[in-house]
DNA sequence: TAAACTTTGTACTATTTTTCACAAAATCAC
DNA sequence: GTGATTTTGTGAAAAATAGTACAAAGTTTA
């Protein structure tokens, strides 16, 4: 499962689906080859640093020549499992969750919303971009079900934490949580958080107390 | 305007509005005083980290007592700002667009989303959340005349660099950026990029190379 | 073919962030 | 009031991340 030799740096790893994305885009505009130096350009990283990202994989690149399009884009398809697919479900289907059942994942990814839930019954039996609804009460049994391995949870704050341990109950593995909250789960179930107001919030910090700073 | 002595690490400057939230439920749960570990078990982050973030403010807390909600929450609230407001522009009203126009930002917050914009003339004219919504055509105008800081753009990518361009023009200082594009923007502006696709990919990608590791 | 040029990969250095661990100061219990 | 307990604030160490600079190895040009 863990099939790299090293241990990649966890900022490297939250690189890489930005590399994988900007070589896609190369690759269909007909790109052959491209330096770190372009890269660097197009993602906003130093381009020692993209160097260094890559080089953690092995030596990927060619001296006086730059990376081969192709190559990094199978190699890195390869190593973030793109040919595996990830199942997801979502849940909450406010304004926030439909944005996510509109911008479809599937798209030359590697993961895909199977299911969502909520407990209203104006929307439960409905259908948004190709993803069913079903109701909150049969969540659990739906998730094992259907081997769900990771949740998009978009619900109000005060049930984030109870949904939650019905999440790990039902066998999620990893969690991205749109809720205030913060979760307490098991160590080995993993949570990544994005708190819309704190981002908001911190943006704003940054513009009063660093007038002319470096970017995040 | 840069008011605090010391400069303060980022990485701190980014959980400040995290410990501004939970002090603030704290607060409001009658809770008189706090201790860093307390804090820590609540926001997920290690006491001795809160502590040093603390102390760069200066000695707000009280040995062998811990810190009092109250100072602490006032103390924030000046650090913060949240009595200056800044204003905010929210261009793009899809889904996620109107996510953010329902949730409300105002209440005890120092931001507010005053004006938005789409191209959608079945939206033009509308209110959502209170936020009237504007055409396009008429964004730098509105923002200048609003004298709007802050822009929260939430639309398709391909256009997300040409408003940008307007948005810079319209002088916006910050910026955050919903779209996949990285925006090229003079130094003096800030942009915090949210990227949800990516978001979800690290999550997949750190579930199956991290089996059971740290957290983010 | 040879000289000029390009670009990687990485040793080394710098910076940032986190954590340990403990003296000092205060509270708490009785 | 006194001793046990709690908890801060921070020096110092460790860990993580980023950036500089350059030899090496290739490409390109002519």
């Amino acid at each position: 499962m863990a099939n790299e030799t090293v241990k990649i740096p966890q900022a490297t790893a939250k690189r890489l689906p930005l590399y994988y994305r900007f070589l896609k885009n190369l690759h269909s505009s007909g790109k052959q080859r491209v330096s770190s130096a372009e890269l660097s350009e197009a993602v906003k990283v130093d381009s020692a640093t993209i160097r260094r990202d890559f080089s953690y994989f092995g030596a990927l690149g060619k001296k006086g020549y730059g990376y081969n399009v192709n190559y990094l884009l199978s190699f890195f398809r390869k190593t973030l499992d793109q040919d595996e697919l990830t199942k997801v479900a979502l849940i909450g289907v406010g304004n926030l969750g439909t944005a996510f059942l509109h911008y479809n994942f599937l798209k030359n990814n590697n993961t895909k919303i199977e299911v969502a839930f909520d407990v209203d019954e104006g929307k439960v039996g409905k259908t948004i971009g190709e993803v069913p609804i079903f109701h909150m009460d049969d969540m659990d049994k739906q998730i094992v079900a259907a081997d769900i391995q990771v949740a998009i949870l978009t619900v109000p704050a005060p049930v984030a934490q109870p949904i939650t341990d019905r999440l790990v109950q039902a066998n999620v593995k990893g969690i991205l949580n749109f809720t205030p909250a913060r979760l307490n789960v098991p160590a080995a179930i993993r949570v990544h958080h994005i708190d819309l107001a704190v981002e908001l919030q911190s943006l704003v910090y940054f513009l009063k107390h660093y007038p002319t700073e470096t970017e995040e």
